[in-house]
DNA sequence: GCATTACGCTACGACCCGTAGCGAAAGCAC
DNA sequence: GTGCTTTCGCTACGGGTCGTAGCGTAATGC
């Protein structure tokens, strides 16, 4: 986040509740505007805030969409379906419901496109929004290895590059199908997908 | 392509040099600004032409670098490295390659960005790009065929769906290995991914 | 009360956009 | 050659956004 208030601090505290408008103002940009024809000026307008105020607190609009589109993520829950392979499905499918929302496919995309040529908000992008849910991963193996499904304890470096090879497949394919093939990666999709890439990976990894 | 002058058109005709001198100018400008900072004024000034000749072949900056990108993935071809493992091996390696070119990099996702809000965009996209490329898969799956290593004429439906699967897939996890996990899809990583992608296709076909 | 920080507001130069208007150039038909 | 048509380079323009500076005011802690 952008606003924490540095604790033993004087002066004027910071208005928590701007950055939750501020954050909310620009998803409903994203919306009506898309990327390119977001401005801050619009966005501080909607969050009833100075476009001084948006400045003092993000750098630009590349950070200011990072935060805002991070939270969407922040919905995905790791599902109980009864098996490894359900458990999975389902939070692909939740993943693609997210990408349905106009405010994702708008932000998220554009925000990536410019971390091409800025390391620090590539940074901030794997900080705030991948690797943040990469707990994802790691709850749904801890709770296969509990129910027998997967060895306890595999080796950490492979099991470190599996986790991002999952990673890289999972989100890749969903995007691409979503915006770039701009077909809808519904339940039956969905499916498909996970079934080769479990089969890929069970068949793979020995 | 944006310049053919109709045929049967009198008038002078336009520059056919023009459009070969703008599209390199605009991934030159890719490479030196990246996407957010270049101008078709700059385009202009490096191709050489007025502002007004290019306003006058393309609608915008984004048909302009779409095209200029287009260019870049006639390059891929389909090597002939024995078996159908190690032939979609090498096309993900170039396929890799190229998205290493920071022109590549900083172009191609901030059009599939903006192509989110813009059905025209993203036809042309599918059309130039993705569907342009697709000849890579029909070409393997032939030769695959005539080697014996796939049934000769699968169900065209089913047949179509997995084209599309494997599209999907491909594209979506070397972009987001490249671009967002910011990590190299160096020869070990296709390796690894062809391997799991090819196991699931053949564990999950029948 | 005093220092300090946040806030809203206004104004500003800089930049880019996309288009209009013009004269000149390069083809084709005759 | 003479026209006709289309392209080209150039200049200029209004409109919009950017990011910042400056100022007076509001809200805290000491």
């Amino acid at each position: 986040m952008q606003s924490r208030t540095p604790a033993g601090r004087t002066g004027r505290p910071r208005n928590a509740a701007a950055d939750a408008a501020i954050l909310a103002a620009t998803r409903a940009a994203l919306v009506e505007l898309g990327w390119s024809k977001l401005t801050l000026g619009d966005v501080a307008l909607r969050a009833g805030v100075a476009k001084t105020t948006l400045y003092r607190r993000w750098a630009g609009k590349n950070e200011l969409v990072v935060d805002a589109v991070a939270e969407l993520f922040d919905e995905l829950t790791l599902p109980d379906r009864g098996s490894l392979a359900a458990d999975i499905e389902g939070v692909v499918l939740q993943f693609a419901t997210i990408l349905t929302r106009p405010e994702a496919r708008n932000g998220l995309m554009a925000v990536v496109a410019e971390a091409a040529r800025d390391d620090a908000l590539r940074e901030r992008i794997r900080a705030s929004i991948v690797d943040r849910q990469k707990r994802l991963v790691l709850a749904g193996r801890a709770r296969a290895q509990a129910r027998g499904e997967l060895p306890p304890a595999p080796d950490t470096g492979e099991a470190a590059r599996t986790v991002d090879l999952i990673f890289d497949m999972v989100a890749g394919a969903v995007v691409h199908r979503t915006l770039v093939s701009a077909e809808p990666a519904d339940e039956e999709w969905v499916h498909g997908f996970t079934r080769v890439l479990l089969s890929g990976l069970a068949a793979a990894g020995p």
